[in-house]
DNA sequence: TTTCATTCTGACAGTGACTATCTCCACCTG
DNA sequence: CAGGTGGAGATAGTCACTGTCAGAATGAAA
C-alpha cells in the first residue's frame, strides 16, 4: 500500500510545507509567492498546487481533513463528543515535531486569508461530525450541535492563542467547553 | 447626516449588488467578472471593489455587518442570546425584498467561495458577540458560547436550504438551537 | 459667486494566485 | 521487458485584487 510514489509524495509535502514555513517565518506570508516555496523545496509550482490546492492550506491543512469516514466514526465518541475532542487535541500537541504547535497555528490567527482556510476545514469537518452525531438528535439539532463542537474548539484556540500559548490548548478546550459538554450530560442518563 | 454623497453611495451599492445577482443568476457566478457587473451597474471596476472588497461579499454582505458596537449591545440580550437572534432572523425573513431569502441565500451554500465569506462574516459577528457575554461567563467560555451561537445558527440556515427553503428560518432556528438554549436557561435562576 | 480643501471616482498598470493543457518520464502490471 | 497509466514539469492564460494618480463633484469659507 505504501507504494514508492505514495512514499515520495507523503515526502514532498512535508518538505514543501516546511520550506514554506521556514520562508513565512523569515519574510511574512504575503511576501512569499508560491514559485519561491516550489523552488525552495525542488519541486514545480504546479506540484504545490497538487498537493495543497491553495496557498492558505500549506498551513492550514490539517491531519484530520484526511480521516477517512470509518477513522472519524471510531474517533467520535456520539456519547460525549467533547471528551473525544479532548483526546484528539492532547494527542495533537504531544504528537507535534519539536516546535510545538504553535508555530503552524500562530497563522491561524495572525494571518486573515489562513483563518478563512481554517474556518474552511472546520466546516468541512462539522458537515461530516453531523451525521454521527444525529443517533442522539435530530438531524437539525445534530448540525447545529456540530458546528458548536467545532467552532466552539475553534473559538477556545484563539483564547489559546490570545494568551500567548503558554497553558496547553487542552485546558482552555476543557474550561471554555465545560458548558457545553452540559448537553450531553443529559443523554447520558436516558 | 443623511448627506448627498452617502445617499447616492447607498443607491449604487443597492444597484450593484442586484445587476450582480441578476448576472450570477444568469450565468452563473464564476462565469461573471467584476468588469461586466461595473459595467451593468453603470460604475468602474474600483468602485465595485471599494464598496464591497470583494466579488463574494457582493452576495455575502449582511446588514448585520454595519451596525454600531452601542446597535448590537442593544439587540444582543446576554440572558437569552437565542431569544435575541430569533427576533433578528424573523425581522430578517420579514424584510426581504418581494423575492424573499433565498435568493441571495442559495448563494451561500450553492456557492464554495461564498460560502467561505459567509463564514467570515459569521467569525467577525462571533467576535464582536463574546464580549457582550461576558458577564455571565469567563472570557473563554463566552467565546466558545459566542461561536456556537453564530456558527450553530448557520447549521440552522443550512438546514433550511437543504430542506429547499420551504419553511421559515425562523422554524429552523428554534428547533435546531433549542439544546443550546438550555445553557443559558440556568442563568436566569440564578 | 468665487475659491479652496476634501473626498470620491474612473483609468491604468501591475502582481500573483490559480487553471487548463500538453508533453514526457517514472512507476506498476502482465 | 513491453505497453499502459498516472503523476510531474512547463507554459500560457485568466482574473481577482492592489496601488497610484489625475480629475470631477461636493461642501465650506471668503
Amino acid at each position: 500500500m505504501a507504494s514508492l510514489r505514495e512514499q515520495w509524495r507523503r515526502e514532498a509535502m512535508r518538505r514543501i510545507q516546511q520550506c514554506a514555513l521556514d520562508l513565512f517565518d523569515e519574510r511574512g506570508f504575503d511576501a512569499v509567492t508560491i514559485e519561491e516555496i516550489a523552488k525552495a523545496a525542488g519541486v514545480s509550482a504546479s506540484s504545490v498546487y497538487r498537493y495543497f490546492g491553495t496557498k492558505e492550506n500549506l498551513v492550514a491543512a490539517d491531519e484530520f481533513t484526511t480521516l477517512t469516514a470509518d477513522e472519524l466514526a471510531n474517533i467520535v465518541d456520539p456519547a460525549d463528543p467533547i471528551a473525544s475532542l479532548l483526546q484528539a487535541v492532547r494527542r495533537f500537541e504531544s504528537g507535534q515535531r519539536d516546535d510545538g504547535p504553535w508555530r503552524r497555528v500562530r497563522y491561524f490567527f495572525a494571518e486573515p486569508s489562513v483563518r478563512l482556510a481554517t474556518l474552511a476545514e472546520l466546516d468541512r469537518a462539522a458537515q461530516r461530525i453531523a451525521p454521527l452525531l444525529a443517533e442522539t438528535h435530530g438531524a437539525t439539532q445534530a448540525r447545529v450541535m456540530a458546528n458548536a463542537l467545532v467552532f466552539g474548539y475553534f473559538g477556545a484556540l484563539e483564547r489559546w492563542y490570545d494568551d500567548g500559548g503558554q497553558r496547553s490548548i487542552a485546558d482552555y478546550v476543557e474550561e471554555g467547553m465545560a458548558p457545553l459538554r452540559r448537553l450531553w450530560a443529559g443523554d447520558q442518563a436516558s
